[in-house]
DNA sequence: GCTCTATTTGAAAGTGATTTTCACTTGCGT
DNA sequence: ACGCAAGTGAAAATCACTTTCAAATAGAGC
């Protein structure tokens, strides 16, 4: 169902390619640790527990620089663990987005996909395709955003900028 | 369920607000009916038939300049003939948007919505709080837009510029 | 380490918004 | 008017989540 492909990397782990960033990770062990961390902060400010599946999940999202759907993360996961249930990643993920450590996104195709939080004001551009996702910033835009808003009376709270056309791969392959 | 208030007119005909762009109509007898000339001729190359039901749903549709969800229209429909079903709706629209007379829109709320196709290049600043809808125009964006998806290799095809926040109103109510 | 109980979990049922199926009608070429 | 492919409305099916629930398990207190 998922269309996810793993990449045996150098350090003996298994790593993952689909719409990851670039082949190099561009994330380190401090940077995993760290949100691990703020992670377990969060739950235990919520008295939430830290559960080996709620581990697994939080690791491989971290790990997997990307945007992934539910799908896409079970997938991922059960290569490590079979056993886990959809709902667990879902309500895992949901818990990320809740914390601050993951974006939730939804592009057209419909699907609900999740990207590290972190550096937000990027928008994307998505292959309408094989889906692939670029993302790109946005600075020049944000004012002229703020101006069209306030001419028409709004405050805004959030905006979606997402560029849809054929990449180059899929434009050959046509 | 569709939240849809009906406006009497000053001609005798019933005519609509929910979202619509102003109180005063901005299309001519002439549109509507060129517009349903495009549509025949669209339906006559596929072999598609004429029937009552295309008719009332295309018409409504083009005498109510707005942005509609199914339900709304079939509320909208309904008026004038009680026993139009759903599926006709949705399919109908679907038909108009195939034939490049509508533009299908999904904004955050979840619920697809349909507006004239024509003045292609608009996008929208939506009220989080009413659903409320105004569209801009983005013309000084667009080239930015063509050097950012070119800069990665991609050919444009659509894109999505939506503004999320409060109206005046929704803000003064808080 | 062992109990106890509030959290978690996975499987399955439930939701909301479409999308498709199907038995019955109806355009429309002849 | 006739015949039949196209269209219709009601209901069932899909899709992508969300929530429920009985069984499993953290982790605080012995």
């Amino acid at each position: 169902m998922a269309r996810v492909t793993y990449v045996s990397s150098s350090g003996g782990r298994a790593e993952l390619a689909p719409h990851a960033h670039g082949s190099e990770m561009n994330f380190t062990e401090a940077d995993v640790d760290a949100k691990q961390e703020t992670l377990n902060a969060y739950m235990a400010r919520k008295g939430l527990r830290s559960t080996a599946q709620r581990r697994l999940v939080s690791d491989v999202f971290f790990k997997a620089n990307g945007h992934f759907s539910i799908d896409e993360m079970l997938a991922m996961v059960r290569v490590q663990e079979p056993s886990v249930g959809y709902a667990t990643v879902y309500r895992t993920l949901k818990l990320l987005a809740e914390c601050g450590l993951a974006n939730e996104r939804r592009f057209d195709d419909g699907v609900t996909r999740y990207e590290l939080a972190g550096d937000a004001h990027h928008d994307h551009l998505i292959c309408v395709e094989c889906k692939r996702i670029v993302e790109f910033e946005d600075d020049e835009i944000e004012a002229w955003q703020e101006r069209m808003a306030s001419r028409h009376g709004f405050t805004l709270v959030s905006h979606k900028h997402e560029l849809y056309g054929l990449c180059e791969a899929c434009r050959k392959a046509e």
